[in-house]
DNA sequence: CCTTGCCTTGACGCTGACGACAAGGTTTAG
DNA sequence: CTAAACCTTGTCGTCAGCGTCAAGGCAAGG
């Protein structure tokens, strides 16, 4: 499989998939005019890399997952790295949930004080 | 008041307040050798620019709260624009903690898969 | 032979809010 | 006279994950 067919199939872009090998997260053999070769192993490998980043990881809290993989691993996420880095992810979006409920809160009172000023400012205009 | 003084009482650098001056944010008089002098009014706007900014806000989302300060208003939220941007924030908020709660769900199965995974393999071994 | 369509490496662009540094002018205090 | 401590404009660096050329090689079809 050529370099295009794996974007294809991943739903990349050869440029990603560079990137990727580039970061020293896919690799692929090389063909005698230099083409990168990948095998079918190494689409369950992008494949977990792209669930991971759409679900905001960064490329080295993925590391861990692919090197489970080739390791053996039907699943990314049965290594112990990969369960310390989920357990670390999570306690990282609960923060952010955390941060962003009380940002929401505090936008909405903003919101409600200058709405209840502006009916202030109606009546008065109406005197 | 000058430019270090002002990046001191609101907790920023001559750098940052040059940055929002450029962007248009802030204004400042000029002395005969070219020093910004800032009146106290800005201290206000600066401080409006760094809450928002806190929040999550970017600058562009600032310029109306500040254009509100600067129309004579006590608070920067009262405006109808500033009024619309809140609204927008808000609904963009809840958009992200909606979406990292289902990212929380995923990432917590993910992880008790693994955990339930890992404890067959245990077994396996003791056998 | 020429075009089309793959592939290669290399290098700059992008987004945002600045930090850091360069190179210089001004004012004040000693 | 000079050092200290301000200020000025200008430019490059930062972080991440790529997009977007640029310039070129290789293979196959008409």
């Amino acid at each position: 499989m050529l370099i295009g067919e794996l974007a294809e199939r991943t739903g990349t872009s050869p440029r990603t998939l560079r990137y990727y090998e580039e970061h020293g997260l896919v690799r692929a053999q090389r063909s005698a005019n230099g083409y990168r070769i990948y095998d079918e192993a190494e689409l369950r490998v992008v494949r977990e890399i792209r669930a991971l980043l759409d679900v905001g990881f960064g490329l080295d809290d993925v590391r861990p997952f692919v090197a489970c993989l080739r390791a053996g691993n039907t699943s990314g996420d049965v290594c112990p790295d990969s369960v310390l880095v989920l357990q670390r992810k999570i306690a990282e979006v609960d923060a952010v949930i955390d941060r962003l409920g009380a940002v929401r809160q505090q936008l909405h009172s903003q919101l409600t004080h200058a709405i209840a000023h502006r009916e202030k400012t109606c009546l008065r205009r109406r005197k």
